[in-house]
DNA sequence: TAGATTGTTAATCGATTAACAATC
DNA sequence: TAGATTGTTAATCGATTAACAATC
């Protein structure tokens, strides 16, 4: 058997997240083979690691080459499932919110962004880069024409979880959160939390050292 | 030797990021203590796991009790240096970058935004929330009027590297990097990666397999 | 006191790395 | 062929969890 025919393929977290790594920096290059030491190095890891890394994948590489950069990019792009595109909402048209929306790099994830949503009545009717914004109220009318099932949170975090209960009770399955707030959901959601500010925590730790 | 002697002190990574998200939980509520238990289930981990997580902190609990949250707080600040005030620089005044140099929640985690840039004439003199633009000819000036140690990326990808080294050559310590480049640094400079996109390729995983 | 909750040790689990045979 | 690089097994390392004694 195929790990092909092998779904959910599973692959560890730490393993998963430097995928998406490989994959972001896989897609820019205009290459034919990298091997796993040239990897490695990008990403400052072992390139043991790197292979091992991809043995969970349905890909070898060759001996004295490395591996096929569009083949790699090819099965990548099916575990993250970027060729199936996906319309997605954002709730909250404040700057981080407006900025997503413009955001010019989700087409290479397959996901798009149909519509934005606030409750500020100032906001509603402005435009956001093609995008008007929307009342709440659309919510129903544009998660069910578009199919959408991912929705993003971007409102500030008094009303986040509030925001997180609309949205599952109109009927979208995942939500990305950056709120800095943890979400209560009902375990059948999928919840992404993307606290875009944790990483000068990290920053400040390392230097405050120094 | 208590710990508070111990610097720098060490935790394991995974510890160090659980801790992040304790502190952003912690630091909003407004309550005297909170057990292991109560703050295990907010982020659906064992509660064994918040008390191992918390014996790296010179900070104990209180059987029945819990744990004590202004001290949790004000340990988990130094830990994070939250009470050393750092100014930082944005070099990109896009979308992104604009939407950071307008966010409120830095100010809770010690640090100022005190100059925004870009080498777009365009954009040059514009105003970003209070900050006015300013060309890179401003950079060398800037770090060393503000004793500048922190920046951040906001550039598109082809520029990062160059901005990167300009950066380093003009004396940052740190970078802040929200493009989805791994940048090349020397082995003093401090880089925290932030790809704010790569969540939604979690999401399209799991949903893939639904 | 009894009961709840902490703190710590030891066992388990899982990921990384080293070593090396296979292969182009 | 020799050499470079992959792929895999086994050893190591480190983090999580279970168990339980300590304590308020």
């Amino acid at each position: 058997m195929s790990k092909k025919d092998k779904w959910p393929i599973y692959v560890p977290k730490p393993t998963f997240e430097r995928l998406k790594k490989y994959y972001a920096y896989l897609m820019q290059i205009d290459e034919d083979y990298i091997s796993s030491d040239e990897l490695a190095k990008k990403f400052n890891i072992k390139p043991e690691q790197v292979r091992k890394d991809f043995t969970y994948l349905d890909i070898t590489g060759k001996p004295k080459k490395g591996y096929h950069i569009p083949l790699l990019v090819e099965e990548l792009g099916k575990l993250f499932g970027t060729r199936v595109l996906e319309n997605l909402i954002i709730v909250g048209a404040g700057n981080l919110g407006s900025a997503l929306a413009k955001y010019m790099g989700f087409e290479k994830m397959g996901v798009k962004v149909v519509a934005i949503f606030d409750n500020d009545p100032k906001k509603i009717g402005s435009f956001v880069g093609e995008l008007s914004v929307l009342p709440l109220s659309f919510l129903e009318r544009v998660i069910k024409r578009f199919k959408v099932r991912i929705g993003i949170i971007c409102v500030p975090e008094e009303s986040a979880q509030e925001v997180a209960n609309l949205l599952i009770k109109k009927g979208i399955k995942a939500i990305w959160n950056f709120s800095p707030v943890p979400l209560k959901v009902p375990e059948t959601i999928i919840v992404e939390n993307q606290d875009i500010t944790s990483g000068i925590l990290t920053i400040k730790h390392i230097l405050a050292k120094k």
